[in-house]
DNA sequence: GAAAACTACATGCCCTTGCATTGGATGTCA
DNA sequence: TGACATCCAATGCAAGGGCATGTAGTTTTC
């Protein structure tokens, strides 16, 4: 027979509470992640992957906007083909604009154009929206 | 200039709080979502939406052992198509039957085969080790 | 400096998933 | 009873993702 009681215990959770917690966050996270890409795609036209490569993109500092396929790669949670081809449907969307680095002829560049920093600051206030409608949700 | 200082704030988080958070738990997520599908395919054959539903229909009550489609849908973050695939799956594999309901002829009922728990409780103690590598790896 | 090892990105192939639809079964209302 | 809405599960289809591989460029090793 098995304890039902929930004390707060903040030493090392049983593998139950481990297993639940992780289930719960599993859930979670594939709810919030098809309501953002949901409004993504309805109000903007990216998927949720797009949204994330323009959200890294958006974020390195102007003057270094530049930023190495690798390098992008890392700060995401794509495999590095899915990132390839996420950022091929940017750039035939014309949102950025990739150009081979001079120094390495294997680097790819890949910069935000206007019309994708547009739509990044245009679809930012739908995630935030959507982001905060989840986590009050939970 | 924004400010770099991380008092701990308790009151409301920041935009930029809420999206770092949440991009935080979208790489964790994955990684770990990875580690534990390729452990669990490597060592029993498993994929993890698979492992969850075997996992969902071990947690049920012996004797209450059966279960609807739909009320495993309601446990699990797969859309009906995928989990009626996945079940599908499982069946082909032997890991559980599948049986109508008499009552209501539309409904399907899902119960944990022998060799079902059996590989359930093979998997289990692999699904335990990483996630726990995994929460000891943030 | 030539061969081998390694790195970066693209692509073929296959699998899983979600959406939309279908088909069958129930429930409802007149 | 008959018409209609609803519900459950299965399936056609297309999108997105990962693995393995291909290709080109770079570094290392001898």
């Amino acid at each position: 027979m098995q304890s039902h009681v929930n004390l707060p215990v903040m030493g090392e959770p049983t593998d139950v509470e481990v297993c639940d917690q992780w289930c719960a966050t599993l859930r979670a996270v594939h709810v919030t992640s098809a309501a953002l890409e949901h409004a993504l795609e309805a109000e903007h036209g990216l998927g949720l992957s797009e949204f994330q490569v323009l959200l890294v993109l958006a974020g390195v500092e102007p003057g270094r906007a530049k930023m190495r396929l690798k390098d992008l790669e890392a700060k995401m949670y794509l495999s590095q083909s899915a990132l390839s081809r996420t950022v091929a449907r940017l750039h035939d969307a014309g949102l950025l604009t990739r150009a081979a680095c001079e120094l390495d002829r294997r680097a790819l560049f890949v910069e935000l154009s206007e019309s994708g920093r547009k739509r990044y600051e245009d679809a930012l206030p739908t995630h935030m929206r959507v982001l905060r409608e989840q986590v009050a949700a939970v």
